[in-house]
DNA sequence: TAGTGGTCTAGACCACAGG
DNA sequence: CTGTGGTCTAGACCACTAG
């Protein structure tokens, strides 16, 4: 035994989790109007305080958002393209504009080692290759396929996609009821492949921003490996801070 | 007159401000403790739960930091890297690594039309250029050029900075009491030119990652603007949530 | 008008650090 | 032991939204 004991853990730590389970469990849906903080202060048996600490967690980790006067609501399923992610295409002053995704193909592959190691599965394991072409204004601006465990997600083909509405994460929401969320995500300077650098229309040895990201489910299990390429001509991509 | 009227600002804004306003003006240097969240909520005549919830701002914003036990202290003045920004070095499961920077040399320039529009100075305005070397375990990963108003920061140097312990930020919260932060951050993958790219020990062609980033001082006026070339060969750059 | 989130207060207890 | 931040509660008033 160690003299020092645990740390209980703070009471709103354990309000997100429960909520974010509860979530999770399709208790509440996209969009829908959880209870009043009071209603599940009551139902929790904590103050509404507290319950208020959960959910403004919750809401600054994207799951949530709150609007004055009406409630607090479940937010969308991000898109594939990650939110509130690094990279978001614009320039310094510029507004968001629309990303366009497109469906390229659906197809087997098998774990390299770092897919294995950053997935959690055995190397050279099956896995789901998802090719995606990203466009913006009409022009191609990124190029990315996305790498599921098969054993993990059996069934997921082009046809689910494109009735989630195009999104990997739509449709893994939709029909596995796991809620994909990026917790790591890399960028590199690299020449593309000869393959990807005609799909995304470079010219040959021009260079791209390369990001790897994985995503996992709430419970923290990952979920997906995505490696993209981005044209670096004539978009740059950028983060802004409140400003 | 508008029918509406205009929203107070929430006490713990008003109290972020004063307290950003009075470290600024060095009432609390570096590693200070701040009064307690009691004393500071009797002299400003609010409660200490509005105190915290201004302080746990800051502490967020990276201005301050708190150690239970102990009390709120005031942070260092954040390295010429960017500690907290976007892009640091190392791969998806690694720990931090000690950067060292090599001051080069500073010299006259004047500004390009980007660098004016961010910097809100006209066109062609003198700056000073501040060029630096990263090094992490001796290789060189990252080449910088900070470029700073001229008229602002008269005398900036390379003793100056050498002095405040060989950082640029260091050099202006010493000399010019300007605690600068990140307000914009942009990434591109490039072929860096020749000089640059001797300087990274690059081969010919290989692309780089570019990093241009937008400082500004904590009235939010812009200070900085700095373009770094990143060696994308050997390193990467990640950005780690909680997971 | 009723119900919601947004803010603020006052007071309490805990865990931690230091003398 | 004292003082600090960390958490939690109960209650209040405000601003916004919908019907």
């Amino acid at each position: 035994m160690t003299k020092k004991a645990l740390r209980r853990e703070p009471l709103y730590e354990q309000i997100k989790t429960v909520l974010i389970r509860r979530i999770g469990d399709g208790e509440w849906l996209v969009n829908d109007c959880l209870p009043s903080e009071w209603d599940l202060a009551a139902e929790l048996g904590v103050s509404q305080g507290t319950v208020r600490k959960a959910l403004t967690a919750l809401v600054s980790d994207g799951l949530l958002y709150r609007r004055q006067g009406l409630g607090t609501f479940v937010s969308e399923t991000p898109g594939d393209w990650g939110e509130g992610a690094m990279l978001t295409p614009g320039l310094f002053n510029e507004r968001p504009d629309p990303l366009v995704q497109e469906l390229i193909g659906v197809s087997r592959s098998h774990a390299s080692d770092e897919m294995a190691d950053a997935l959690q599965v055995r190397r050279s394991a099956p896995l789901v290759r998802v090719r995606q072409l990203w466009r913006l204004g009409g022009v191609v601006v990124a190029l990315d396929d996305a790498y599921l465990p098969a054993e993990s997600f059996e069934g997921l083909d082009a046809r689910w996609i494109r009735q989630a509405g195009g999104g990997v994460h739509a449709a893994l929401q939709q029909r596995f009821g796991v809620r994909a969320r990026c917790v790591g995500e890399q960028v590199r300077a690299v020449v593309p492949p000869r393959e990807e650098s005609l799909l995304l229309g470079l010219d040959p040895e021009e260079p791209a921003l390369a990001v790897l990201r994985l995503s996992a489910g709430m419970d923290g299990a990952p979920v997906e490996w995505r490696q993209r390429y981005c044209r670096s001509r004539f978009w740059s991509w950028t983060r802004r801070e409140k400003w």
